[in-house]
DNA sequence: GATTTTTTTGGCAGCGCTGCCAATTTGTAG
DNA sequence: CTACAAATTGGCAGCGCTGCCAAAAAAATC
């Protein structure tokens, strides 16, 4: 479209190519193929000359023309709802540390909640023709599932363990974390409990999370008081802000968080508004992050699997494993808030 | 290797092409080729036949394939240190809205701060004939330059301007981070200044900042009376350790941190063991995090255009704008810590 | 030294798509 | 109805590499 003069001056593609090696070596296409990927038998003195001529010429390999020819691409695509939830990009940091170990490439686009988004996210992805497609959680939409079914690519689906998985999903039970957080809260003693959230019909993680919460503490009779939801996304000031809302409202003993920084959000506002922890409020997060550790008072929450998520996935995609639901846990963190 | 058995369960690569698609409307392979790409003519009439043909097939066109046929791929690599450090989350967050706008797909890999690592992994990016090739700063091994500067392909170095650009550079300076911040402690009169960091052999721009900190510091007079630098990555839990080893040595008044996560564990710290901020002892992050807002007394830091810095990038390459290095510049907030 | 076996090697047909060009169809003016 | 311009369309040669197969060279055996 635009520029074309400044096109030319910095496109200058350096196209050495197999071929030329193979001219420059004095050897046959496929001998320098072979050499390159370490892939049937070649002699010590041909190896030399080949990677001289290399070297020499500064070759570098065309992966897109290598997929093409042989089939099945090392790529990776993730098709995740954010990267401002730390969530992914602690999946996205295990998954891909083990995928460059095995040479594999990691694509990712980002849907933003959105499962039309997705699907003309996880369309585009499949054109790459990728090892694997990664995406979060089971709820897609109809057109996703169809299309990610007959690609014939590796799925998986991941952070969540609540539903029917395509191939293979490797995450935790959302409903268990969110029945756990309600049950220690009840075991506490808690009985006024209310709840600060994100936007819930687009993170269907934290929907269930809190719907299981609900239910639990419904059973106990003692339901939820009082709960405020977020537009935005999970975010400190969003939990500070939710937690004023929610207090001027209720009246609570303790305060369920969809995340943990919304919880900081909750336990900066309550010492800024000298509300003390947790004898006045208590406060429960979920995700585990370090942070939440190192504030005067531990965060009571629920550690989650990320990096590990992110880990397991792609070991099983390297490893061509068949479709399984794997259950990495979570482990619930007493700290001091609650 | 493994499990060939296996595989053949799994994969049925579901190869329609667009020959399959052309029979089947009854047209020519380029008629369909030029509908799916919207480019060049065909009648509505055509377009419709085809268009059925695409849906009843379920067929999705191969990128790989494509890219090999044209010239230039709509692919742009990222090589970034970590996503530990919100910093590069951030960044291709920016990055990767403005990438999907305009369809094209980001890749990426962690070098961990490795310039050995950076260098294999950039070969390995370049062999995917990105459109461009996204780096964090401009410090690379002599092998990693000359590959980029040889390929062809755009090169944007992110998040410094402290030094000679490949190509395109887009961000801020890190000198000027470190001057200012000086600059600010010593306006408000602190002058025992101590420094807590990580790794800055590896992470070059917080080394930058620090010896222009320092810099700033000897003019004035009143060298860095001590400083701690921590192996690890930058993280709350290091600030807090750091911090407490910095005082175990040396009466300070202020610290600078190479981070807000730091300087977070810090304040902390402090909370912990009663120093009262800013009186007792000042306290300067680096990052303008959403959290150093939140806590009670709002951390000074300096904030940096992380996502802005990937827009930009991704923006710059999407037009194919001319080599140039575009400032962003910073903000210093003065908080309530210093 | 002849023969068999094993190791190396080169040739070449695609992989699925795009870009070029020529051919065909359609539209328009004379 | 003819001539000419414009809009559509199809054919086909690659893009750079890999995989298969047969040929050549080297090593082992008798």
């Amino acid at each position: 479209m635009s520029g074309s003069k400044l096109t030319m001056e910095f496109k200058h593609q350096a196209t050495v190519t197999l071929a030329e090696v193979a001219e420059a070596a004095g050897v046959g296409e496929s001998t320098v193929s072979r050499v390159l990927r370490n892939h049937g038998s070649f002699s010590g003195k041909t190896r030399e000359r080949v990677m001289a001529a290399v070297e020499r010429l500064g070759y570098v390999p065309n992966r897109i023309a290598g997929t093409l020819a042989s089939t099945g691409s090392r790529l990776v695509a993730f098709v995740i709802p954010s990267l401002s939830n730390i969530v992914f990009p602690d999946v996205l940091r295990g998954a891909s540390a083990v995928l460059e170990e095995n040479r594999y490439q990691a694509v990712f686009s980002v849907t933003d909640y959105d499962p039309g988004k997705e699907e003309a996210l996880a369309a585009a992805m499949l054109a790459w023709r990728p090892a694997a497609v990664m995406l979060a959680g089971f709820e897609h939409t109809e057109g996703t599932a169809k299309m990610l079914r007959a690609s014939g690519c590796r799925v998986v689906e991941l952070l969540d363990l609540d539903g029917d998985a395509l191939d293979i999903a490797v995450g935790f039970s959302n409903r268990a974390a969110g029945r756990e957080s309600a049950a220690f809260l009840l075991r506490r003693g808690y009985r006024r409990i209310g709840y600060v959230g994100h936007d819930l019909n687009r993170d269907t993680r934290a929907g269930k999370r809190f719907s299981s919460f609900c239910e639990t503490l419904d059973a106990a009779g003692t339901p939820v008081v009082a709960h405020e939801i977020l537009a935005g996304p999970s975010s400190v000031d969003n939990g500070r802000l939710g937690l004023e809302r929610l207090l001027a409202r209720a009246t609570l003993d303790a305060v369920y968080f969809s995340n943990d920084d919304m919880a900081l959000g909750g336990y900066f506002h309550c010492l800024a508004q000298g509300i003390s922890i947790p004898s006045q409020l208590a406060i429960f997060g979920y995700n585990g992050l370090d942070i939440g550790r190192a504030i005067p008072q531990p965060l009571s929450t629920i550690r989650t699997p990320r990096v590990a998520t992110g880990e397991i996935a792609a070991q099983l995609i390297v490893a061509n494993a068949p479709p399984q639901a794997v259950d990495l846990g979570f482990e619930l963190i007493e700290g001091a808030t609650a």
